[in-house]
RNA sequence: GCCGAUGUAGCUCAGGGGUAGAGCGUUUCCUUGGUAAGGAAGAGGUCACGAGUUCAAUUCUCGUCAUCGGCUCCA
């Protein structure tokens, strides 16, 4: 007998070899239904796999975590299983579960591809495959077997994958016709996937790494209910409604043009009153924080960027040097402030007294991204980083860099950003081939980060092998409406381009010292915070933020003397209001201002004229009474306020 | 950069070897209407760009550019 302990810590003893259906079976066949998969001491089990010790004992659904790894990583399979049908002489590299789905990479035979319009054909072979309700047999190999039977396929990439498994760990999961070489866990059988489909293929490295072939990847989704597929459709059409592009051209605040170039954005009047907002208010915050403005040009002599070592890094795949009438003059594009700001640290000699300096500038860079990389707002080749450095002594690294992470938390909570997450990169565990600097000062800088997100109690996942090749960093990181990650705010501790810049400042024993220098970002840059807080938003804007913050709507023409009277006495008490003075509808103008998401309209006719009132309307929710134009005045500025507390 | 897809009016999209259509927007006129679409008329397109095939190309083929989904990359 084995004892299996139960999440609600409840004891129960089984027969050695029982398996987690038979467990769920014995509570009720319902639960017994609705299982996918069980865990077993942490390890996710099929449920027809026999558990033969004491276990702690969980029974997993399609909505765990663990649940749908099990149900997306046998739908892998099911659909390896269609392509093999549908495409003979296939060779199959992984098929995983993801966090929306599963997919498998695959090398198609020569001269055959996969494109949307065979998407229809794969979903019904897996579908067919799926009701023969075949089921997924688990089998131990011994690695001279597995590299056998893999060596007769001619499947160079099974192979490869074996050769990097141990003896003893290796097993194979069969459905119907089809073996492939698994972990699992899996479903009992096909019969579980009642709905599936294809979503999208696209060319993946094998292994990752683009010197390799690129294999062909095939996306897909599946569920136990035809229903919740649907419902998962809906809610990424509802998702795209969310995209940073498509409100970006809606809301008029940028657009892109093909002759100015790609990746270059153009802020329209709007987008460019929503970023100089944003701008203020950092540099409020900077300034409350200590820090002093500074302005640099665009470009910078090569020389500058040989310096900094960044030429070297990184010259070849960055905009080339602008030449001029002269033969030995070169400039680049500035890919990062830094260098600039080292130069105006070295402008003048420093004291340790002066220490900290905080150099802050919305500082607009030029990166030369791969083209297939660019993306909307997210990802572009000029944009402005809200930049700053501090140089520092390294006794205040630490407090500075917990002041750092303040103003960072200070705005994500000022724009309701609650779900963020942090990553501390760190360099290679072994590998510090790629990095600049002496490896005492990366010890230092990489203690003085976990040291300060502890102190702050973030909730920091920690990257090895994720650090700038200058030093370690702390991002913030947030996802868009399509569930992609980027990163926002970044700080940087930098023990390297002082050295290079020599850098340096007398210290109370009358020597010289380095100091050090953080580079730090909190919006990252102005274009993908923006991009992201529209996504966050839907485009509703805080009322601090947003650029309408009200709209005067007359009821008809009669009334627009009186709309534009109190459109000015609003906005010299500093609420943002415009009129609607189009001869149009009173239903119309509702509905044209509803779909602007501007957040109060205020309805204006016979009875508001003669009263001196208005008449309020909230975005979204409709009538909310009458208020006079001081009242509403005040109404707002208490709310932006309450927003900037 | 690589794999796959897309490109028709300001926007969203339909169409298709014989040089184009809808809705919204815009303009003018009528209407002066009380909480999510009032009516009428008009303007607006080298069908992304360049080649090729063809009697004829916006439609088919190739190339270029841009965009989208991924991969790689991200100082």
């Amino acid at each position: 007998m084995i004892k299996v302990t139960f999440p609600d810590k409840t004891v129960k003893e089984f027969p050695k070899g029982i398996t987690g259906l038979e467990i769920a079976k014995g509570i009720s066949n319902r639960l017994a239904k609705e299982a996918v998969a069980v865990g077993v001491n942490g390890e996710t089990y099929d449920l027809t796999r026999p558990i033969n010790e004491d276990a702690d004992f969980a029974i997993y659904k399609f909505n765990d975590e663990q649940g749908k790894d099990a149900f997306w990583h046998s739908s892998a399979h099911l659909m390896a299983e269609a392509l093999e049908t549908l495409y003979p002489g296939i060779k199959l590299w992984v098929g995983p579960s993801v966090d929306n789905g599963f997919y498998y990479d695959v090398d198609l035979p020569e001269g055959q591809v996969i494109s949307e319009k065979d998407f229809p054909t794969i979903e019904k072979k897996m579908l067919e495959l799926a009701q023969k309700k075949n089921e997924y047999v688990r089998k131990d190999m011994s690695k001279d077997e597995a590299l056998k039977y893999y060596t007769e396929k001619d499947d160079e990439y099974k192979i490869d994958l074996i050769s990097g498994l141990e003896d003893g760990t290796i097993t194979f999961y069969k459905q119907g016709n089809f073996t492939d070489l698994c972990r699992g866990p899996h479903l009992p059988n096909t019969g579980y996937i009642k709905a599936m489909k294809i979503m999208s293929i696209a060319g993946a490295y094998w292994k990752g790494d683009e010197k390799n072939k690129q294999l062909t990847r095939v996306y897909g989704v599946s569920f136990p209910k035809q229903k919740l597929l649907s419902e998962y459709l809906v809610l990424l059409e509802e998702a795209k409604k969310r995209d940073h592009r498509k409100l970006g051209k809606e809301l008029e605040l940028f657009t892109f043009s093909s002759r100015v170039g790609q990746g270059l954005p153009l802020w329209l009047p709007k987008g460019a009153k929503l970023r100089e907002r944003l701008e203020n208010f950092l540099k409020k915050v900077q300034t409350e924080y200590g820090y002093e403005p500074v302005i640099t040009p665009h470009i910078g002599q090569k020389e500058l960027y040989v310096t900094s070592g960044h030429y070297a890094k990184y010259g070849a795949d960055s905009f080339q040097p602008i030449k001029t009438p002269s033969d030995d003059e070169e400039f680049l594009l500035k890919p990062m402030n830094c260098p600039h700001h080292c130069e105006i640290f070295k402008a003048k000699p420093h004291s340790y007294k002066d220490l900290p300096i905080r150099y802050a500038e919305f500082g607009t860079v030029y990166r030369y991204e791969q083209s297939g990389e660019l993306h909307g707002l997210t990802r572009v080749r000029g944009f402005t980083q809200d930049d700053a450095h501090i140089f520092c002594r390294p006794d205040q690294l630490k407090e500075e860099f917990i002041k750092v992470i303040d103003i960072v938390l200070y705005i994500f909570k000022t724009l309701d950003f609650e779900n963020f997450t942090t990553q501390i990169s760190l360099r290679h565990k072994t590998d510090r081939s790629k990095y600049i600097g002496s490896d005492e000062n990366w010890e230092k800088a990489e203690q003085a980060i976990v040291e300060s997100c502890e102190e702050k109690g973030l909730n920091t996942v920690i990257e090895y092998d994720e650090a700038a090749f200058y030093g370690p960093k702390l991002d913030f990181m947030v996802k868009d409406a399509l569930g992609r990650s980027w990163q926002l705010g970044t700080i940087q501790v930098d023990y390297n381009l002082p050295e290079r810049f020599e850098l340096e400042y007398t210290g109370s024993d009358n020597e010289k010292h380095r100091p050090v220098m953080i580079h730090r970002a909190p919006f990252g840059s102005m274009e993908r915070f923006v991009a992201v807080l529209i996504e966050h938003t839907a485009g509703k804007f805080p009322l601090w933020l947003t650029s309408e913050q009200a709209v005067i709507l007359p009821i008809s023409e009669r009334f627009n003397d009186y709309a534009n009277d109190v459109m000015k006495r609003l906005n010299l008490s500093d609420v943002r209001v415009t009129v609607d003075d189009r001869n149009e509808k009173i239903g119309k103008k509702i509905r044209d201002n509803e779909l602007k998401r501007i957040p109060y309209m205020l309805i204006v006719g016979e009875k508001e004229v003669e009263n001196k009132q208005l008449s309020v309307r909230k975005q979204g929710e409709g009538d909310v009474g009458i208020m006079t134009i001081e009242e509403f005045s005040k109404f707002i500025n208490d709310r932006v306020a309450q927003e900037l507390k």
